[in-house]
DNA sequence: GCGGATCAC
DNA sequence: TATGGTGATCCGC
């Protein structure tokens, strides 16, 4: 705004700090930003962390300034001619426009947060965070109010909101709530993506027709539902494709819709003044890149400016450009895909003591060998991650002749990568493998319930090991778990998947959680079917139109029917014959005295954490019963249970589920402590807020 | 094939 | 005191 920038630097340092908490995000409207400016700014002034930041902003002015130089070289016969290309793939883009899909998106609000006032209604109109003094990994809309947000360290989001209440993260009841919400998208569309936890995308093109109904009746009546089963509310956007369905539900969130009519004019209108910040996959150097070169911010000013556009970027990101700027994006029911990389990082204390950076690099080698296996993978990439005590990133890579996947393999090249580096300090030691071996790849596509259920048991280890630990910043395997689930690799499960049980402690499971070989040959061909090759190689068209062209996971998710915690399912196993009454059949002295206080006040709300739930919910309310259950069974018996292995965690819950309630009180108590809350710990949810 | 970077969640 | 982890992709070599 002030054209006197060097004297405003001078005189408010702060403005040039350019981070990303002060975007315009839902719940942040009355947020004076110049005071939370001002207020992160001198947190962080002077640490290696700001630095780092200062680093990577002038390298984006650098960039700025060499695309600017480009742009005033091209001469009036350059612009011509890549005006005349521009136009013409912009047609090309035009008569791919497909209105006759309806596409809805769902986004829950404040996910984690609301999850924790429903299980402590104390917090309720409170300013929370879920997440530590290191990082937060979502804010409630009453913390939102002091500037607080999701990826804002603790320390500096307390400073803003000095009563800033913080929680721990319980995976658990994310998870629980998640698949509730699930079950709910499932019935409109079977097919849905997950996006994560808190986020999907419906075609609900049938379901209006089926029922002749709109968009908006359709999501007005899902917010609803989702709303009576769970208790939280979330926010919907209705539109022609994914990309505009996601920018609508942001519009009236929390708790609002928006719907954008499958009209070319209303698309275009709407698309016009829409600030390309907003578009999924255009983030702050994009954003800053196009503003500072070429002048855009408006969706609308991409196709203005479609010449400079399509002679300054690749074929790729000029095509996802325009169509942006034509209001294009994903209309296909998604292909399936396959996992082109496995890895696993971790955060320290910064050092540069040998032992101890072995010692780290030999534990990532451990996760990530053990991941492989689960999966039935090996590779012949490998890459190292480093991060210096100064925030710099680096990456090794080795390719190898043969695949590898066990650890000793992994740590063998690992150990040369890092060597070449030292001496070095380093504040974060990844490892990622990449290269698969290609009848593997087949194997890739498996159950995130058997993934869920293994990333448990190790996120147990990992957390023990991390409270001995006082140096660690720890917790990768509960970040590793949160991401397995957020990333879900959903294929079709109505076509692949098949051999799933639905029963959580199926022995089948549990093998597979060892041998990581979960698919059936039959499951096999079906993959090679389905599978799209063009997803290797191009389609620069098809990425395009679902304009989405980098960064852009579109990963399909795993959708399965049993994606409720194992343990709360283990407590369903209590039950016998349908009775609802989990006291009668747990004789389990510890589990009847831990619910015996659960009652339906006026037949409708739970008296423990006052979630609503109809009468005739009748499933819906055990599992709700369940999970109190499990969670009291887990502060119960908090911090009693020794630590065991991996190993000897699985052995426990085979004989667990051979045996009666006794050792299933004992499998409670050592899953449990799978869950001990852990002080670091991130995952960004909300984002969009 | 490598390394840096960007993005999403 | 203190600023994350996983996966994908793109660009320029």
């Amino acid at each position: 705004m002030e054209k006197s920038e060097g004297t405003s630097d001078s005189q408010r340092p702060w403005q040039s700090y350019h981070t990303v908490y002060t975007n315009a995000k839902a719940g942040m409207d009355g947020v004076d930003k110049e005071k939370v400016q001002r207020i992160v700014y001198e947190m962080s002034k002077g640490s290696k962390y700001f630095e780092n930041e200062e680093r990577k902003e002038a390298i984006m002015k650098q960039k700025v300034e060499h695309m600017h130089s480009r742009c005033a070289k091209l001469t009036p016969a350059d612009i011509s001619h890549y005006q005349k290309v521009a136009d013409k793939r912009i047609a090309e883009l035009e008569a791919t426009r497909d209105l006759s899909r309806i596409w809805l998106h769902v986004d829950m609000d404040a996910f984690y947060a609301a999850v924790e006032t429903l299980s402590d209604p104390s917090l309720k109109g409170k300013p929370m965070a879920v997440g530590s003094m290191s990082m937060i990994s979502t804010a409630n809309y009453e913390a939102r109010k002091f500037g607080v947000r999701a990826a804002m360290p603790g320390f500096i989001a307390r400073k803003l909101c000095p009563d800033l209440l913080f929680v721990p993260p319980d995976f658990k009841k994310y998870t629980y709530y998640c698949d509730l919400t699930r079950k709910v998208f499932r019935s409109y569309d079977p097919n849905f993506m997950a996006a994560s936890l808190d986020e999907a995308y419906l075609d609900i093109t049938e379901v209006c027709r089926a029922r002749d109904v709109t968009g908006g009746d359709i999501a007005e009546e899902l917010r609803s539902r989702v709303h009576e089963e769970t208790g939280l509310t979330c926010s919907a956007g209705v539109g022609p494709n994914r990309l505009l369905a996601k920018v609508c539900s942001d519009i009236n969130k929390p708790n609002g819709q928006f719907v954008l009519p499958n009209d070319r004019m209303a698309v275009m209108t709407f698309i016009s003044s829409l600030p390309i910040r907003k578009i999924g996959g255009i983030g702050k150097v994009t954003e800053n890149v196009l503003k500072g070169v070429f002048g855009i911010s408006t969706c609308e000013e991409l196709l203005q400016k479609s010449g400079f556009l399509s002679a300054l970027f690749s074929h790729s990101t000029t095509d996802f450009f325009l169509s942006v700027g034509l209001g294009l994006g994903g209309t296909d029911t998604p292909q399936v895909r396959f996992r082109k990389s496995i890895s696993n990082e971790r955060t320290f204390s910064a050092t540069d003591d040998l032992n101890l950076l072995y010692q780290k690099l030999d534990e990532i080698a451990e996760n990530l060998s053990a991941d492989m296996q689960e999966e039935g993978l090996s590779g012949r990439t490998l890459t190292l991650k480093l991060k210096t005590s100064s925030f710099e990133v680096r990456t090794r890579a080795l390719t190898l002749q043969k695949y590898i996947c066990s650890k000793d393999d992994i740590l063998k090249s690992a150990l040369k990568l890092l060597k070449a580096e030292l001496p070095v300090s380093l504040r974060l030691i990844g490892l990622r493998m990449s290269h698969f071996k290609e009848e593997e790849k087949v194997a890739v596509p498996f159950d995130p319930t058997q993934k869920t259920l293994a990333a448990f048991v190790r996120a147990g280890d990992a957390s023990r090991n991390n409270l001995d630990d006082e140096s660690s910043l720890g917790s990768v395997d509960e970040l590793h778990l949160m991401n397995e689930m957020e990333n879900d690799f959903r294929l079709d499960h109505h076509k692949i998947c098949h051999h799933e049980s639905g029963d959580p402690l199926d022995s089948n499971h549990l093998s597979d959680l060892n041998c990581g070989s979960c698919n059936s040959q039959k499951n096999v061909v079906e993959q090679e079917k389905i599978h799209d090759p063009s997803s290797d190689e191009i389609a620069g068209e098809e990425k395009t139109i679902d304009a989405q062209p980098k960064g852009k996971q579109m990963l399909q998710l795993l959708e399965t029917d049993s994606s409720v915690p194992w343990e709360l399912k283990s407590c369903n196993l209590i039950r016998v014959n349908g009775n609802t009454d989990i006291h009668a059949q747990t004789n389990d002295v510890a589990s009847s005295s831990l619910t015996e206080d659960l009652v339906w006040v006026d037949d409708y709300k739970c008296s423990l954490c006052g979630i609503e739930l109809p009468s005739n919910f009748i499933e819906e309310r055990q599992e709700h019963s369940d999970f109190h259950l499990a969670e009291r069974l887990q502060k119960k018996e908090s911090g009693t249970c020794p630590p065991v292995s991996t190993r000897q965690r699985i052995v426990r819950k085979e004989e667990n589920t051979a045996n009666q309630s006794r050792q299933k009180k004992r499998k409670s108590a050592s899953t449990k402590d799978k869950y001990l809350p852990i002080d670091t710990f991130f995952v960004k949810s909300n984002q969009n807020f």
